[in-house]
DNA sequence: TGTACTGTGTACTACACAATACACATCCTC
DNA sequence: GAGGATGTGTATTGTGTAGTACACAGTACA
């Protein structure tokens, strides 16, 4: 698995080959941060941005939020909320779940999306 | 629903009606912290304590510490780890359960623990 | 050939977090 | 009524987080 600066920086320069739109310094200011700090943020120095400065990243380069967060080590503030307001429910139900196979957990994703709840 | 230092603060109390161990002082000891920073953490005064801290209360206490992380606003490090292991999985399903009324949680749960994956 | 853009190095900073240290007043209880 | 235990107030601190500011060297291109 590659590190958070690595999948940064290989998605903006795999979408600055068909738009110059992608150079560091023009997507640090889109981000709205100094293209020093993007700069370090691509190559894993010091720690990595806050929550709202990665989702503005993950967007700006078309990448999956959640990802993005976990390689900097996160979890969204949203999925936390959803397991502090039933904590023992979910979190149970978590740690059961945490060494299924993925067919498993999609059968249940399926489950729950086709079934009458 | 009671605050972090209110739902300390009375299980101790509660504790402490039939044993003197579980004074502040008492507890704060064994949990390896200062009195006054108990006795702030049960007034609610300041931020709460770290995660580490947090669980050598709940586990003095007898009390469950997803819970207790909750009302600190917090999630415990395992359970986080279980998402960003597989971050568009997890991510999607906790937003699907996100509305489902615990029973329907339950009946996955139930699921889970007697199907045979 | 210069000017405009590229990425990077160094130094610095504001703020929050997670506590400690210690004195103080009050309360049992023997 | 003396000594120890109880909870609390005030001041202070070290560490990490999440960046900014700005100068600099290399590259492109017109």
């Amino acid at each position: 698995m590659a590190t958070l600066g690595e999948f940064i920086r290989r998605r903006r320069e795999k979408l600055r080959e068909s738009d110059r739109q992608y150079s560091l310094r023009q997507v640090s200011e889109r981000v709205g941060i100094e293209p020093s700090y993007l700069s370090k943020v691509e190559r894993d120095i010091g720690s990595p941005p806050s929550e709202e400065t990665l989702i503005r990243i993950a967007q700006d380069l078309e990448l999956d939020v959640d990802v993005v967060l976990a390689l900097a080590g996160k979890v969204s503030s949203d999925l936390q909320e959803v397991i502090r307001r039933r904590p023992e429910l979910f979190g149970q139900f978590l740690r059961d779940l945490k060494d299924l196979p993925d067919h498993a957990v999609l059968r249940l994703v399926r489950e729950v999306r086709d079934g009458d709840w």
